[in-house]
DNA sequence: AAGTGGAGCAACCGCACCATG
DNA sequence: ACATGGTGCGGTTGCTCCACT
């Protein structure tokens, strides 16, 4: 059995508010707030509208300090960071933008960014037979996000945080069978020195986000100091996103932007491979079903069992990495 | 001028979460 | 522990406007 509705469906009216029902329930709340419930909101104030159509109206409309028109070169680059890096979390976002609301943004997003991307991706995708320049410089746009403190700060909320205290082995195998003898291994061990961390919170411009995550500062995203050319992120429940350059491995992809994102997460790794590669790897599209060598489509993605049969097959027996949860 | 299709956006829907009894 | 109701959220719908033919 479904939960009963909120509202007399019937009985309430639907579609555009009419320049009065926002006087009246502006009024209303100004005056008196909302008494914490929406539901009975219409009833007090003699509208026939649902409490949550209300609800709706004032926090995307009548609320004060509500920014229209327009967004900055600022915000754009503010709701891109963010949503490569926890993907379609509009509050959270909108949390970032002061005036703007999720729906705001929702729809910013849908009509006008993603079509930006994409439209820029198509150039890529043009571009890349040509070299591949505009790619690479894509590329180097993405990576400097990933250093961005708004980035750091935005992944940092939603993880839990249960980090290895100790070294761990990370060994990643070429998923493809042609090449499945090609493995690259990297050490990560929190809090090295010898890495270049970002940590999250430290940056940040909103306490109440810095004490929420200072508690446990971890690494999160660096560089191997001997892969260079490897960023890495680690969320907080020890999955690690490798960005892996095709031309660090010896057969034949220099000059060919791709990634190797050995993914346990979502968002910020479908983002990127939205980004940078131009088609979205989790898809059953026909831009996305070609071989991995084919550089303007995403390699076949790395499940945790994947990388974790890497580790067991290179790993002692005691040192067998677990999942750090 | 009329028809058509796409873009933009406000509003709705349904689900999940949370607080409360 | 469970049921219930309120709220928040993301996805979707549908209306309006505008450019194009």
């Amino acid at each position: 059995m479904g939960r009963a509705p909120c509202c007399d469906k019937a009985n309430v009216k639907r579609g555009p508010w009419s320049p009065e029902e926002d006087a009246k329930l502006k009024s209303y709340i100004e005056e008196h707030g909302t008494g914490g419930n929406w539901i009975a909101l219409p009833h007090k104030i003699g509208l026939k509208r649902c409490g949550k159509s209300c609800r709706l109206r004032w926090l995307n409309y009548l609320r004060p300090n509500i920014k229209h028109g327009s967004f900055s070169e600022e915000e754009d680059h503010i709701i891109c960071t963010l949503y490569l890096s926890i993907g379609s979390r509009w509050s959270i976002i909108a949390a970032q933008l002061p005036g703007r609301t999720d729906n705001d943004i929702k729809n910013y997003w849908n009509t006008r960014l993603k079509k930006k991307l994409m439209g820029k991706q198509r150039k890529d995708h043009q571009s890349s037979k040509r070299g591949g320049q505009i790619k690479q410089e894509m590329k180097n746009e993405v990576l400097e996000d990933l250093k961005a403190p708004s980035l750091c700060m935005s992944m940092n909320l939603y993880q839990s945080y249960n980090w290895p205290t100790t070294e761990f082995p990370m060994v990643l195998t070429n998923p493809n069978p042609q090449h499945n003898h090609d493995q690259q291994e990297l050490h990560v061990k929190p809090q090295d020195p010898t890495f270049e961390h970002y940590q999250f919170g430290t940056t940040s411009n909103q306490p109440e986000l810095f004490n929420q995550s200072s508690e446990k500062p971890i690494p999160t995203a660096g560089y191997h100091p001997e892969t260079p050319n490897t960023p890495y992120l680690v969320n907080g429940d020890g999955m690690m996103t490798l960005f892996q350059e095709f031309n660090n491995y010896p057969f034949g992809m220099n000059n060919e932007f791709g990634t190797q994102l050995n993914q346990f997460d979502h968002g910020l790794v479908g983002g990127l491979d939205n980004l940078v590669n131009g088609s979205n790897c989790t898809s059953s599209s026909a831009e996305s079903t070609s071989s991995w060598s084919d550089p303007l489509t995403c390699p076949p993605p790395m499940t945790y069992e994947d990388c974790r049969r890497g580790l067991l097959q290179n790993c002692p027996p005691h040192q067998h990495p677990t999942r750090f949860q």
